[in-house]
DNA sequence: CTTGGTTTTGAACGATTGTTCAGTTAAAAT
DNA sequence: ATTTTAACTGAACAATCGTTCAAAACCAAG
């Protein structure tokens, strides 16, 4: 029997989703049709129905997939000191942030857009990420390296605080994202009460 | 000849702005359509073109409404010490926007959504607000009690921080807007490396 | 070439979109 | 009571929406 080499839909389905991404993070999900992702891809409409159910699990799949990546590429516990591990934290979420503008936006923009059990799903993994930071705040208190009064709210504070950076970030910007890094852990460090050598 | 006193039309205007308002927070822009904004307001959908031209005009005022009273409620200059200007103006952001918390969301998340011409408008005003925090940075570093690198990216992490607090703060919530108001305070003070009494 | 399978087309479905406008309603002014 | 005017209705407009599906196109195996 035939077999599915040579086939188009491992061609196809990624596009599907490269383009979909594109244009949900330039227009919004509401904004976008169908029809127009299916241009992008160079395909009718009805095409895209072989790669997804429907246009919200598209959306659903995007957004579950980023977070999942996120949560897969998060610096681990390990044993190193509180300070550290704060170091490299900041330093992973600006950027793995800043590789993925698009998706970084449809996760944080079109949460609204969610039937409630997709929503549900997606809140779960970025409440789990929030505990990676959270974990890392109040191992550094326990150190006594960390003076946070409220470690969940200087989570919110500090991932609500990096994740701006997407906003305004651009690579032949002013500064470097490396530069852009150095400043942020030194500012984060300050907020976290943690001792570094070198203030502005 | 007959005068507009006892019209409908101051009424039905606010009536119609308060429901776009709410329902384009809750869904966003693209997501409402008129008719769901007129049975909002309990009239017919032709009727709402009596208050606006078009609907990206209806998006448009309320964003530039919400900017134009930000501005005009955020505290002036003044000759008081910078740390007590900083203070002052981030215990007014969150109160501000946790008063507005549906503005608030329009404002940062329909941008995209807005006509070429409109979005400069709004990022201009948007601009106008960053630069009163900015000032005060500069003003603590001029006088020697604050410590920022780059007084332009501790703005944008300073605001980032602040605004994130609309996210997720509810007034039933574990902590009142009173004591998030001084935690926050506390780490942005620390963030910017001004000497504060009473650490955590 | 023929067969078997996957992938895509192209048209169609009913529903809904933003917007317009002639006509109705209601209330104030004369 | 009559006129004037603003406010609103209700129907219509062309366009577009997400989705479905029979038929065509395509490609690999036999």
């Amino acid at each position: 029997m035939a077999r599915t080499t040579g086939s188009h839909s491992d061609i196809t389905g990624p596009r599907v989703r490269e383009a979909a991404l594109r244009l949900f993070a330039q227009s919004g999900f509401a904004a976008v049709s169908m029809r127009q992702i299916a241009t992008e891809v160079g395909v009718q409409a009805g095409a895209l129905y072989n790669y997804t159910p429907d246009k919200q699990t598209l959306l659903f799949e995007l957004m579950r997939t980023h977070m999942e990546e996120l949560l897969e590429a998060a610096p681990e516990a390990g044993e190193a000191p509180a300070t550290t591990r704060l170091e490299d934290f900041v330093r992973f979420h600006i950027g793995f942030h800043h590789a993925r503008p698009d998706s970084v936006f449809i996760a944080y923009m079109e949460l609204r857009n969610l039937e409630p059990e997709n929503f549900e799903a997606i809140e779960a993994l970025r409440r789990r990420y929030e505990t990676v930071l959270e974990t890392i705040l109040q191992a550094g208190a326990a150190e006594g390296v960390f003076a946070v009064a409220d470690s969940r709210l200087a989570t919110l504070a500090v991932i609500a605080m990096l994740t701006g950076v997407t906003t305004w970030f651009r690579p032949d910007g002013r500064l470097s994202l490396d530069a852009v890094q150095d400043q942020y852990w030194q500012m984060v460090a300050r907020l976290v009460g943690a001792p570094v050598i070198g203030g502005g």
